[in-house]
DNA sequence: GCTATTCTGGAATAATCGTTCCTTTATTTT
DNA sequence: AAAATAAAGGAACGATTATTCCAGAATAGC
């Protein structure tokens, strides 16, 4: 009936997210963007309806894929302790392949929060509830287990974690040695025993 | 001879501080930054040469309050752990009063350091050797004093501080809940013994 | 072949960007 | 009063912003 669509969703949104990690969302132009998903004006815009769709569009798929690596690992059945440790290693390792120093994608949205619409705030917020929320479940189920000290606060530990997390991501951003910012983590894991 | 500067050069730096740490650099406007200021056009150009300097400017200004405040601590003599506490304590406070949810200023900056300057980079970077290089410095006094295991790597212990540090900063803007995440620094202090 | 859809490429829009410049008014010191 | 500087306000700059639109070529199924 119709000319199929010549270029792969997947590819270019994976272009696209590149753009708006490294750059950021206001320092990123219309020009950039097309340039670099290699597509023409009049091909993004029936197809992403604007900049701050995509944008959105992009980072809640991002947040997709997060999502997806940590239910790979935790379906690895290790126990509650040694399941945070490899959620955060992973993380760790995802955010340092590919393009150099470019730190988290949600992070850095995280910073430009205050400029971004109300659509992508509640992405942030959301992401934040539900990785502080699953830690503090497997903090509880390691407190079960003895793996943690049962009189610990879970939802200190659990923001605790993630405020780490967060941390370490940014820092990847400006430290030379990837050494000492992997073996931050033993040391971050020691205060939850 | 000539008539003198009428408004007031840190009142007008601190309102800039505020749009640029709320906004950071591409989402603020030259308008809005005059608004704000409540300068005109023609003072702005001929006091702060353009948007750019400014920037420079006060970044690097809100690095020397911070390690005025810093110094101050220190300067308490209170023992080498209890100093790198009461920094992380007073530097939690520091960016939590005022405007609400705009985290930190250098925190900010750093993520969205790709599209900024080499100047501003160095700051950048200047701001995370010297913040590593101080808690190496108090972790190794630590040491020394039997407050922290000598076994310990102060390297690593430094950057798992500093990560930690920006990452509360960070989580300060979207975590609802305070004492959370003022708790979470007495977690953190756990793991440095 | 016909129709429908997508492609590329570029023109054109209106708005906004940072910056420069000019004019007028105000306030200081000599 | 004269000289010097700074203020405010606004016009104007060219560049760039995101977006819309149009023309023509390409490719699919009927």
């Amino acid at each position: 009936m119709a000319r199929p669509r010549a270029f792969d969703m997947e590819t270019v949104l994976n272009r696209a997210t590149e753009m708006f990690w490294t750059r950021g969302y206001h320092a990123t132009s219309m020009d950039e963007l097309l340039k670099h998903m290699k597509l023409s004006r009049a091909s993004f815009y029936t197809n992403f309806t604007n900049k701050e769709t995509l944008y959105q569009m992009v980072l809640e798929r991002y947040r997709n894929t997060q999502s997806g690596v940590i239910e790979r690992v935790i379906s690895l059945g290790l126990s509650p302790l040694e399941t945070i440790k490899r959620i955060l290693t992973v993380g760790l390792q995802a955010d340092a392949e590919g393009a150099t120093n470019r730190g988290c994608f949600m992070v850095n949205s995280t910073s430009e929060m205050e400029t971004l619409n109300e659509d992508v705030k509640e992405i942030i917020r959301c992401n934040q509830r539900d990785m502080e929320g699953l830690f503090e479940q497997l903090i509880r189920k390691a407190q079960e287990k003895g793996e943690i000290n049962p009189s610990k606060n879970a939802a200190v530990l659990a923001a605790y974690i993630f405020s780490y997390f967060q941390g370490v991501k940014l820092s990847s951003m400006t430290h030379e040695n990837v050494e000492v910012l992997q073996a931050t983590l033993d040391v971050m894991m020691g205060a939850l025993v």
